[in-house]
DNA sequence: TCTTGCCTTAGAGTTCACTCTAAGGTTTAT
DNA sequence: ATAAACCTTAGAGTGAACTCTAAGGCAAGA
């Protein structure tokens, strides 16, 4: 199947703007063109551009991403720098992803706090809490009347 | 304890610039300033930045994490705002750390395939495939010769 | 044929979150 | 007293990733 822009931007997610804006930056050099100079999107390249948000979603940048889509382009003769290349992202997705496990238990706490029977008196003991270590430096209160 | 800008900087990895933005953009109104304007941090204040991190970590935008502050701010009647913000940005984290799950999985499985012993044959397929996909399309080979 | 709706490009504009500069005031050590 | 090392502000600059505009070419239906 052929595939115009539009199709692509519906199928992906992705809006036109950025498809050509991917294209600029030398991630698309696959992608074919009709006499026009329309792109033509087919099976194989929806197949590559998801592997391109795979890496894009993960938080790689463009600049990265476009290094890998050479590698791909160049052959299996940059098996070792497409290695190199996961191998570091990977590190760093699975960095990120236990310090998102870390950083939601506290969102947890918090929410558990909030819905709790006493929410009130809880988040009036944070309250007085907080204004006691200004007191205690001899800072004026910043929080207005309770 | 009382403490400079620098030291909170040193503390939290963020630099004196970007705790200034974030004063500036409302998300340190509790910071207390001495007679000649510089800001005094207080380990209550730290909590507060370590909640502001926590919230920034997890990818929510400076003008919801003030919406949070001003809610810390107004006391326990915000109750309900803090809980709504909160709920929704739990499950926006949440589904982030699905996708980045499954992109990773796809991300080993790539690094699997270059690290296997048949990994030129692998690459090679994968290479003929895209041509193949071409050609069945009547479209050129943007694939340099192999 | 002509209109409508695609597509193209170059390049300008936007948003976000910083990051830094300039000009000047304060504090500390000698 | 004065230099060095802090701090302040307003506002300009940066970089990333879009997002859009303008000007124009192409394609399909009435």
């Amino acid at each position: 199947m052929r595939y115009s822009i539009q199709e692509v931007a519906a199928k992906t997610g992705l809006s036109s703007y950025t498809l050509r804006y991917y294209d600029k930056a030398g991630l698309l050099p696959f992608v074919a063109r009709n006499t026009a100079g329309y792109r033509i999107f087919t099976d194989g390249d929806l197949v590559l551009l998801h592997t391109i948000m795979c890496l894009k979603n993960t938080g790689m940048a463009i600049s990265d991403i476009r290094r890998y889509i050479d590698d791909v382009m160049a052959g299996p003769t940059s098996i070792a720098d497409r290695k190199a290349l996961l191998t570091a992202h990977r590190a760093k997705v699975l960095a990120k992803q236990q310090q998102l496990t870390e950083n939601l238990r506290e969102v947890d706490y918090k929410l558990g706090l909030y819905a709790a029977p006493d929410a009130v008196t809880q988040v009036q003991g944070e309250l007085a809490a907080a204004r006691a270590d200004k007191a205690a430096n001899g800072l004026a209160d910043p929080y207005p009347a309770s």
